[in-house]
DNA sequence: TCCCATTAGAAACACTGTTTCTATATGAAT
DNA sequence: ATTCATATAGAAACAGTGTTTCTAATGGGA
């Protein structure tokens, strides 16, 4: 865009020391393997992301992923955290509604969508997939920042006294795992096809709005 | 306790020919397999359970588990079925009751005490432990079979004009979905600890029950 | 008694996550 | 500018996995 920035200029403001540039490079270097483990697993699944198959496709050895993460679990978080912004991201396309009732049943919807077009990253954080990753307190911050909206709107419903119920997230998370529980017997394989565990999925979405509201 | 029947008698009825006796001494194998499985596994969790170690304590080759169970998955599906009859067991000790309502939540009472005294069975079973292990059609048959007192309770309170929707293999999956939900999301580490997920799983069973009720 | 077929055991294969060892290359100091 | 020390990346090794192959023995049928 801007044709002046893209040589770099001699500008105190945005002088690089060289370590800054070395680390500058371990933070870029990070972020291109997040993204290579990203796309093995989105194309082939949670279980086909390997050490060694993320190597290859950075055509590097394994020992850089072990500096720079410590371990798969190191990644595995990382891949946690990018799928909180996707999901983040997902429920900001959602508009803002002053039907609550609606708003809600639009968040679910986009929750429910989330998890088929991304179902890879979906089992990562919600379904068990990476093995014995379990997240950690950033982790759980981050769903929380990730679930913002429903949080929102339930405090809001709260504050307009449509909930009878006084603690917001005691309730987002009665929301949550009602809609987790259909989505993962689903992807786990004891509801037997999509069309069965959509219906169920909105009947529980209808059965929430109408328990609550 | 038949003295009689400790020791074989001669008794056409019971004539056991070598073939027989061959297939009835393989398939007293594989309950010993599996039984050593599931004592690994409730000792040590399900990411513990590998061939290997199921042959060490046999004290066999672990050919032996190949040639009677096919693979690492015809051993799941075994352990799987047997975690159904447990958690059959366990709902056939609920007490029935008249008050359907009271009975329900007694039957979830049991539910959350099957996640917590076989938690291995669990994951193995709904929280997809086994890595890429998921039920087959006879998995999904035992599993129903498992939760027939649900379907029964919910069944009854379709007749009796207590629940408005006429599916009840619909109702089922929806308080099923939604106490799986819970359990799992605890057991996945998304709620802080277990005394926060009792009280979400209980109030979900007070919605589920203000609901249909 | 001899033969054949089943079967179990050991070892091998192709993977996995992770660590170690070594060569190199880079930053600092003289 | 040269030398030294440290950090780091690559290859290979280690311990483990599910699974297969090869081989030897065992035991029933002719």
């Amino acid at each position: 865009m801007n044709k002046a920035s893209d040589k770099p200029s001699i500008d105190s403001r945005t002088v690089t020391t060289y370590p800054e540039a070395k680390l500058q490079h371990a933070e870029m270097l990070k972020l291109n393997i997040i993204e290579a483990a990203a796309t093995i697993m989105q194309e082939q699944g949670p279980e086909a992301v390997t050490i060694r198959r993320v190597a290859e496709k950075m055509e590097c050895s394994t020992k850089i992923i072990y500096n720079l993460f410590g371990s798969k679990d190191g990644l595995a978080r990382q891949l946690y955290l990018e799928g909180c912004k996707l999901l983040a991201a997902a429920f900001e396309e959602v508009p803002a509604q002053a039907d609550l009732k609606q708003y809600l049943r639009e968040l679910a919807e986009a929750y429910w969508q989330f998890s088929k077009s991304h179902t890879s990253y979906y089992m990562l954080m919600f379904g068990g997939a990476f093995g014995d990753f379990k997240p950690g307190a950033d982790s759980l911050q981050a769903t929380i920042t990730a679930l913002q909206q429903l949080i929102t709107i339930i405090s809001q419903a709260i504050e307009q006294g449509l909930i009878s119920e006084k603690d917001p997230l005691l309730v987002v998370n009665l929301v949550w795992s009602s809609l987790h529980g259909t989505i993962h017997l689903y992807l786990g394989g004891h509801i037997p096809n999509e069309a069965t565990a959509k219906a169920l999925y909105d009947h529980s979405v209808a059965l929430l709005i109408h328990s609550f509201f």
